[in-house]
DNA sequence: CTGTTAGCGCATTCAT
DNA sequence: ATGAATGCGCTAACAG
């Protein structure tokens, strides 16, 4: 047996009802129902009730250019700092009957330009990209395209595209006073990938913050990794380690993962955290207050972030917004038990 | 300015190339390329790259009444359960060039059937659903509209809609034998819902397992949770460890959110893992290797079921396949620390 | 207040 | 091999 679709149109529901398919379709949008003769309206929706009337938005967005679909990039939802952004996301669009199409793309740019054609052959209305990368030329491609693009949890040096972020450089000077009011002045840096901002704006932050208390920040001090993984957090945090000659007592992290990796070398190495080597993470991903120890780290409001990003695309629909950049929300410092006083 | 969408439609790369939009549909497409000469369809080619044409899916899928889009149900993709799911769907659905369309469900009726209504308006061509319950009316409804749907992580007991599964009795009895020939015989059970068919048949996996063992399950060797929470799974442990005077030595808990809570209770107890108490989890969440003690736990493969799944609605896009009811992966035992023998 | 008409962008049947 | 015509389901502009 064929799959065939039952559709019941509207104009089944106009038949039914004696009335004509334009007549059921004022009826049946709340927007236009005032148009129509109560009792008229009434009977259109008994009837479409009745027999099981579903509106085809398919149809609908042909005419009106409106999908209520927003597509939204995400590098890659197994990475738990993703799921919270995507359901803030989502909350909001749901609020306004608008619903997501997501889809990972592995910061690949052959991936990513595929889900985007995709998406725009779908005609959403709008997208919101948490991808570390987005092709300029996908980007120019987008906004020539008309539709309203909001990034998340990075930002494009020239502003041409409005993102939410948190202050990366303020949250990073939590961490960095943190550890210094507990006392420690060897403080090192294992920086995320330069050519990400987060990474890059962390790592100005880092000396920022360094330098405003008055530490200085050595080449022996920061690593840079290639990508945001405990892999590459456990590689730079060993080489800060040993090219510091045992005398940093402190590790800023560019992020959560990296701090793990951290966590990685000084197990291996059978020396304790707090007690040899704080750590401070960043973002505050579910569970990292069930590591042992309890990390430390900047919370970010991820589902926040989501829900405003996705305020800004729904607000974009109606049109360009004038002096609208960037969105600042706020970091707060999370204080568990992978910080303490500096040893000796 | 208003927002106005500079699509370049068919039958613009009709002009330029100076055929029939006709034509042009025909050269565009794969399928029936081959019904036009071949010099023509690469001039129609040329032109629409050149004018950047892409092609409207909306409004295709109006004429053939396929969206490439499946709608995913998730209960919360913040639950590090079904990340890993999605991922697995959306990378075989990508092969096939379908998109997915995901909701996050909180196992809500009301937010169930207003997110199954939004997709079925978009007329989606499958509905992939892992929430825990579905209102046996949407069930029906989604039947009914000859929309294929298929379940993952959980199964109806009349087999009606076909499901993507682990073995959980298998699975539950791996982990009861792991324990057994650890030397435990005392051993628990934290159960998860009853009313899920994932919480009853691990239930019921275990008093089976036990039993193979022949061990007995006493009432005070099973205490059932309302959630799959870290919290229910403190306070079912509690009660366990309470009820059973002391004498547990080992409890395999109905999911790793459960063991968590296991793990809680201990550390304020200040009994510990697996010294005291072996523990064993269900699922192998991301993350769970980085506890203190690193969980052992019934690995699930949560990716290839997602991928299965995919698969499964894809297949079923030809229309319904006989004698289809329920897919089984293999659950696969991960040792890790949280369990050890029997003390004393 | 309601009927009429046209058309969104595309695929497809029927001619030619 | 291609052009012409039709309609998917719906909304909107225009009459009346």
């Amino acid at each position: 047996m064929e799959r065939v679709r039952t559709a019941v149109t509207i104009r089944d529901v106009a038949r039914e009802a004696q009335v004509h398919p334009g007549t059921v379709s004022r009826a049946l949008n709340e927007q236009t129902r005032t148009l129509v003769n109560p009792e008229t309206a009434e009977r259109v929706l008994q009837v479409a009730e009745r027999l099981g009337y579903r509106p085809n938005r398919i149809a609908r967005g042909l005419k009106t250019n409106r999908t209520y679909t927003i597509g939204v990039l995400i590098p890659d939802i197994t990475n738990p700092l993703f799921p919270p952004i995507l359901r803030g996301i989502e909350d909001r669009l749901l609020d306004e009957g608008y619903t997501a199409l997501v889809v990972n793309t592995d910061n690949d740019p052959v991936r990513e330009r595929t889900h985007v054609e995709a998406m725009r052959a779908r005609q959403v209305d709008g997208f919101i990209s948490a991808t570390a990368r987005l092709d300029r030329e996908l980007l120019d491609e987008v906004g020539a395209a008309d539709v309203p693009l909001v990034l998340v949890n990075r930002s494009l040096e020239d502003g041409s595209v409005p993102a939410v972020t948190v202050d990366d450089r303020q949250a990073i000077k939590l961490a960095v006073d943190h550890v210094v009011g507990l006392g420690h002045s060897r403080i090192g840096h294992v920086a995320g990938p330069q050519n990400l901002s987060t990474g890059h704006r962390r790592y100005q932050g880092f000396k920022e913050a360094m330098a405003a208390a008055g530490l200085p920040v050595s080449e022996d001090s920061v690593r840079f990794c290639r990508t945001f993984t405990e892999e590459e957090g456990a590689r730079a945090c060993a080489e800060l380690l040993d090219a510091s000659g045992g005398e940093l007592t402190a590790i800023v992290a560019g992020n959560d993962l990296l701090a793990i990796g951290c966590y990685d070398v000084l197990e291996e190495r059978g020396l304790s955290c707090p007690g040899y080597l704080s750590i401070v993470g960043y973002n505050d991903m579910p569970f990292v207050d069930r590591l042992r120890p309890p990390l430390t780290t900047v919370h970010v409001p991820q589902r926040e972030i989501g829900a405003v990003a996705a305020d800004l695309v729904l607000q974009l629909q109606g049109g360009p917004i004038e002096g609208l950049d960037e969105i600042l929300l706020d970091p707060e410092l999370v204080v568990r038990e992978s910080t303490g006083p500096p040893r000796g």
